[in-house]
Parts: C-alpha cells; sequence; structure tokens
RNA sequence: GGGCCCGUGGCCCAGCCAGGAUAGGGUGCCGGCCUUCUAAGCCGGUGGUCCCGGGUUCAAAUCCCGGCGGGCCCGCCA
C-alpha cells in the first residue's frame, strides 16, 4: 500500500503522538515499545477524555505508577501535536493541540481531494471476482440479492486499490434443475409472457410447477405402496405440494392446468423423462440446442435486467455448457487419474482430498479450518458423466489461465463451505498450488424473509424485483407526502442504494433476516438517511460556489461537533484501507451512520454560511468538505448512488 | 454422532480476532422543535442478568473450558 502519508492525517497523528510518548518514556529510563503503544492508543468513549488514549497497565505497571511524571513530559516533547496530556484512572487521556489537528486535516483535504481516503497498491494485482452465478431457473432472489451487493463491494474495494477486477457470472445451464425447466417449457409449446410479467419469472414459475408436478406423481407411486400410517404421512405431503402448485397456477392461470394434461396425456413418467432431458443437454444434442439456447437465453436476459436495476454489470457470462463442450472438464479428469491422490470412492472416480489433509500446513495455507473433516472428492458418477464440483474444478483453471489473476474471488453462501475448501485442495493435489492459495471463497450467510418459508422448487420466494418495486413505491410516497415529486432514476437509485446497505450492514457470516417493511422505512440508519446527509453537505457547498481556502482555516473554534467531525473525517483514510482490504463492508457502515450521527446535529445547530468570522466559516466549510468527499468515497466503494436532491 | 457459524434492551445491529473508563447505535413507544444552509432532519424521555456456569487476569461482552438454544454442512444433488 502506497503510504503517502499526507493524505492519511490520521496515521500522522498517531505517529507523533506515539513519539512523544515513547520518548518521555525513554527519558524516565522506561523501555516501552513505540509499536505497542501506537497499536493500543484508542478512541476514548467521551470527548471530555480527549482525543486519544492509552490504557497504560497494558504498556506495562511502571507506567501505571510514574503517569504523573510522564505527562508532563510527554506534553512537552509532543507540543507539536500534543496540547495536554492527563493521567486518569489507568489512562492516559491525550488532547491534541487543535492547530495541528486542523493543519493536518486541511492538507490532506486540500491535497488529495476528491480522493481523499483512497490508498492505492504500488504494484496492482489482477482479481477475478466471480458472483451471483444464480442458476437460469428463476429470477433472482433476496439471496441472490446479498451475494449481488457483496460481490459488487468485493470488486469495487479492489479496483479502488487500483487493482485490475474483471467480474465474472457463472451460468449452470445443465443438470436436472434446468432439465424441468425445458421439459415444462417445451409441453407448454415455448409460452409467451403475459403483459406486466418477466421472461425471468414466468420461467421460474414453469420450473416451479414441472417440479411440483413430478413429486407429486413421485409421491402418489410411493403411495401406492405404503403402510397406512405412511400413506397418512404422505397424504400431508401431498396436500402441501397440491397447495403450492394451485399458489403457482393463481399467478399464471392455465398455465398449471396445461401442464397436467400434457403430462397426463403422454402417461409419461416424468422424472424418467426429465434425467433423459438432461443427459441429452450434457452431450450437446442438436436437435435440443435451439430450445435450450431460448430457455437460458430468456431466464438469463431477465437476470441481467435485474442486475442492471442493481447497478451491476458482468464483464463475462461463462455458459457450463460451453465449458463441457471445449473439453477442459475431459482434460481435467485425465490429468486427476495421474495424481498419486486418485483413488475410487465406492466405486467412483475421486480424489482423496482428506488426505492432503491431513497435513497441518496445507490446511493453513488453503485456509481449511483444523478440524474440518474432508471426505473424497468424487469426480463422475458411474454412469461417466461429471459432478458439479468436478466442473467447478475445470471452471477455475479457466478463470486463472484466461485472466492471468493473481487472486480469483468466489463469492458463494456459507452452505458451501466444504466443497469450496474440496475445491482448493483438488487444485492443490493436481499440482496448482498457487491458484489453491489464490482462491478465496468469500462466504456469506442466508437470508430469510420474515414469515416465509424459501424454496425455489415450490416457486415461494421474494425476488429482487419485487423488493426494488417496493421500494421504489414507498420512495415515491415518501416524496409526494412532501410534495416533492421524484424522477424513475432517482426512486431507483433510493431504492437500489437502500437494497445493497440492508445486505452489506451486517456481517456476512450473519444470516440476514430480511424484513421488507423495515427495509422500505427509509430512516435514520438507512442509506437515505446518508443520501440525505450527503446531498445537505453539497448543498451547502454549491451555495457557497467557490474553492475552499484551506490556507486561511482557523483551529479556534474546534469544540464540540466539530471537533468529533474532524477527527472522524481524519480517521477515514484508516477506516477505508481496514474494510477493503479486509472486505468487513459492515465496518464502513457503522462508520458512515456515525459519521451522519454527528454531522447532522451540527448541520441543525451551527450554520456555516451565516458565519461571520472568516476563517472560523473556513473551519466550518473544510468540515462540510471533509464529510462530502468521505461520504462520497464511501458510496462508491459500498455502491451507494448520490443523489442531488433527497 | 462429527464439524463450522451465531446468541448483546420488545425487534435489528456494532463492539469480540489484537481484554481496559459508566456496553454504543438504530428501530419501537412517549413528549417537544420548521420566518434562518433540505424536517427522509433535530432535541428530550423510555428500555440491558452482553444465553448459562466455571476458569485465567489488577481488569472479561471480548480469552480458555463445560453446558444450553438456533442455523448450516457431513450425497455418484447443485
Amino acid at each position: 500500500m502506497r503510504s503517502s502519508s499526507v493524505c492519511d492525517p490520521y496515521a500522522e497523528i498517531r505517529e507523533c503522538v506515539v513519539k512523544a510518548v515513547a520518548r518521555a518514556a525513554e527519558e524516565l529510563g522506561l523501555g516501552v515499545d513505540p509499536r505497542t503503544v501506537g497499536s493500543l492508543l484508542q478512541e476514548p468513549p467521551k470527548p471530555e477524555f480527549g482525543d486519544l488514549a492509552l490504557p497504560l497497565p497494558r504498556v506495562s505497571r511502571q507506567l501505571v505508577e510514574r503517569c504523573a511524571e510522564l505527562a508532563p513530559l510527554a506534553e512537552d516533547i509532543g507540543g507539536e501535536c500534543v496540547e495536554r496530556v492527563e493521567c486518569v484512572g489507568g489512562y492516559m487521556n491525550i488532547r491534541l493541540r487543535s492547530g495541528y489537528l486542523v493543519g493536518r486535516l486541511a492538507e490532506a483535504l486540500s491535497k488529495c481531494g476528491s480522493s481523499y481516503g483512497i490508498a492505492r497498491r504500488d504494484k496492482p494485482l489482477r482479481v477475478l471476482v466471480e458472483f451471483v452465478s444464480a442458476n437460469p431457473i428463476h429470477p433472482l432472489h433476496i439471496g441472490s440479492g446479498r451475494n449481488a451487493a457483496l460481490g459488487d463491494f468485493v470488486a469495487r474495494a479492489h479496483e479502488l486499490l487500483g487493482d485490475v477486477v474483471e467480474r465474472r457470472y457463472y451460468v449452470n445451464d445443465l443438470g436436472l434443475q434446468v432439465a424441468y425447466l425445458v421439459y415444462g417449457y417445451a409441453k407448454l409449446g415455448r409460452p409467451k409472457c403475459p403483459p406486466q410479467m418477466k421472461d425471468d419469472h414466468l420461467l421460474g414459475l414453469i420450473y416451479a410447477a414441472a417440479y411440483t408436478v413430478a413429486d407429486i406423481s413421485r409421491l402418489k407411486k410411493r403411495m401406492e405402496s405404503a403402510s397406512e400410517a405412511e400413506a397418512r404421512e404422505l397424504r400431508r405431503e401431498l396436500d402441501s405440494l397440491v397447495a403450492d402448485l394451485l399458489r403457482i397456477r393463481e399467478r399464471v392461470p392455465g398455465l398449471v392446468d396445461e401442464l397436467l394434461r400434457a403430462a397426463e396425456a403422454a402417461s409419461e413418467d416424468v422424472e424418467r423423462e426429465v434425467r433423459e432431458l438432461s443427459r441429452a443437454l450434457e452431450l450437446g444434442d442438436p436437435s435440443l440446442a435451439e430450445l435450450h439456447g431460448e430457455v437460458i437465453g430468456r431466464v438469463v436476459s431477465g437476470i441481467r435486467a435485474t442486475l442492471e436495476r442493481l447497478g451491476i454489470s458482468f464483464d463475462r457470462w461463462d455458459y457450463e455448457s460451453e465449458l463441457v463442450r471445449s473439453g477442459l472438464v475431459d482434460e481435467l479428469l485425465a490429468r486427476a487419474r495421474k495424481s498419486e491422490f486418485f483413488t475410487y470412492h465406492k466405486g467412483a472416480p475421486a480424489l482423496d482430498v482428506g488426505r492432503l489433509a491431513e497435513r497441518p500446513e496445507i490446511r493453513e495455507a488453503l485456509a481449511v479450518s483444523k478440524s474440518m473433516e474432508i471426505p473424497p472428492l468424487v469426480l463422475a458418477r458411474s454412469d461417466g458423466t461429471t459432478l458439479y464440483t468436478t466442473r467447478d474444478l475445470a471452471y477455475t483453471l479457466k478463470k486463472f489461465s484466461e485472466s492471468g489473476a493473481d487472486l480469483v474471488y468466489n463469492v458463494v453462501a456459507v452452505e458451501q463451505t466444504l466443497p469450496q475448501a474440496q475445491l482448493r485442495l483438488a487444485l492443490y493435489a493436481l499440482g496448482y498450488e498457487r491458484e489453491a492459495r489464490s482462491l478465496v471463497h468469500y462466504a456469506y450467510e442466508m437470508v430469510n424473509v420474515k414469515g416465509l418459508a424459501m424454496s425455489g422448487r415450490r416457486a415461494r420466494y421474494v425476488t429482487v424485483d419485487e423488493v426494488l418495486d417496493a421500494l421504489v413505491a414507498r420512495a415515491r410516497s415518501l416524496a409526494r407526502e412532501r410534495g416533492v415529486e421524484i424522477s424513475d432514476e432517482a426512486a431507483l437509485k433510493i431504492a437500489r442504494s437502500a437494497l445493497r446497505y440492508v445486505m452489506l450492514s451486517v456481517s456476512p457470516r450473519k444470516t440476514l433476516v430480511f424484513d421488507l417493511d423495515q427495509a422500505v422505512g427509509v430512516k435514520a440508519g438507512t442509506a437515505t438517511y446518508l443520501q440525505y446527509t450527503l446531498a445537505r453537505a453539497r448543498s451547502i457547498l454549491s451555495k457557497y460556489g467557490r474553492e475552499i481556502e484551506f490556507s486561511r482555516v482557523g483551529a479556534d473554534g474546534l469544540s464540540g461537533k466539530r471537533r468529533e467531525l474532524a477527527l472522524l473525517i481524519a480517521r477515514f483514510p484508516e477506516v477505508f484501507r481496514r474494510v477493503a482490504t479486509e472486505l468487513t463492508p459492515e465496518d464502513m457502515v457503522s462508520y458512515l451512520n456515525r459519521l451522519a450521527e454527528v454531522f447532522n446535529p451540527w448541520y441543525d445547530s451551527d450554520p456555516v454560511l451565516a458565519e461571520p468570522d472568516e476563517s472560523l466559516r473556513n473551519l466550518k466549510l473544510m468540515l462540510v468538505y471533509g464529510t462530502k468527499t468521505v461520504i462520497e468515497n464511501s458510496f462508491r466503494l459500498l455502491g451507494l448512488d448520490a443523489l442531488e436532491r433527497v
């Protein structure tokens, strides 16, 4: 990371303070490690305690005892940056010299301008982020929304660090699920979309209907040979399936009946039919190519439209069927057979990655948790067809080789932790050590929707489109209440930012309970609150209409909210760097909420433009400019939209 | 059965990895503030056995051990 210290005022401040404390301790004959002091310096819980605090017992016992001697010395030595040092209950509380703080901040903001806080890497990396990659059988649901927001954040973080980033979507257009959809679609004679409905939504219903019809016939068959007790249980299941089917029928009248009629008329074993179809699709049966392409194309275009509403686009869309036909999967299988880890697991060809995982240093290097049990990775079925993870293995190598990536992210749900670990181990086992080390599973927990058990197979899901629609409607009505009409574009920006904000505000490892009413409400602690804060700051600056004279910023009025704000703005580069490198968007959200919570009350109580004293007015303007810049740059990182008016 | 993750006011979340001051926000509820840079705002009030029990420590929401509760994974599914 380029340490352009000018652009990181807090690092400079910290360095100056640490030096003062360390030298003072030295003069008293107490050896303290400056690095320890630096890492322990913290923000006091209350502004009265000063700007920085050092918990003394953590450094050394003697420091506690001799703090009274130490404090004046440190105050003296650090005169450039330190105004006052006090000893209170085991702490050394440090108040910074206002002039120093203001000076550092003014310098940073004037020199770094709109890139304030953004630290670029010395040597840019090539980074590939694969995300969303939802199966092309239904519209994006809310879980994919979380994936989309997080994946785009990862990509943005690297872009802002100066890396060259490629976004990819892996279209899983093979497998049983797709076959169910193709089956239903063909039986219905390639139906057109009813008005007011998107293709992906229609086909999602067809998929669910086909799957449910097959499930029902499976159940009926089982009931024929079931005991009475079992039959009762099955009957209950059947009722629930039928209820699901009826619910789907409500949304697309006629379609379900037609499907049932078609299936019955042919007196087909739907399940067997679908299996055969799946095999034919994987083999690339030319008579199915057009139908297959049409089905996948319609769903993908719907998904693409949803992503566009979210403001997300991909550099490449990779199709699984093309991967299989390119022969890469076969090549990989051949290579696996020659591996020392090749084995047979219950008769099926496999890689014994568990054996590799016995070595603790390998687990360490590949980020596989210490005691996770690793079963062998089965590569193919007895009939020779490949399994998903095998194809993913081939795809991973393709990702590395095509892009020349130094780092590849798979943004994938946490429930896939084991297959993702197997993937890295398998790469290593096959001799791709660098790739194995450079493959990152960026995991996230699932999204639950309040009061709904989700299931794609039953078309029980909340879609990203619905959520966006609801948010757009809400944004409109709130604006109308205030007597303002907002443009479609503004409403969409409010909506998609609100959605992204919710997805990024909670740590990815926590299950997110999505409450539509709450996300739709635009209050404090939402994206809209931040957009509003930014609009206020921008409004002041545009009314001022001139360049801020950073060289004539006064330090006298730096107290209360103004001081808090200055410190927060000074700390931004540090926060930004941490969030962008550790990929913890929730930290940025917390920071922004705090910033807005300081800015807004200050805004209310302390007029900027009406300030008669010039140097104080410049100080206030600098704080407004700092707030604006910090929010704008955070938005670039999080993928939130700025608005001129809210 | 084994593994991974989570448990903080009615509800949601931050803090935990790198232990430190009276545990922070939001939301909800009650009351107040628009002639002054955007009231999607601001101010005040209300509300907590940091899941439980031990241990380590001058100091534990944070570290360790043992429980309890919830989620996910352990397939020739993806």
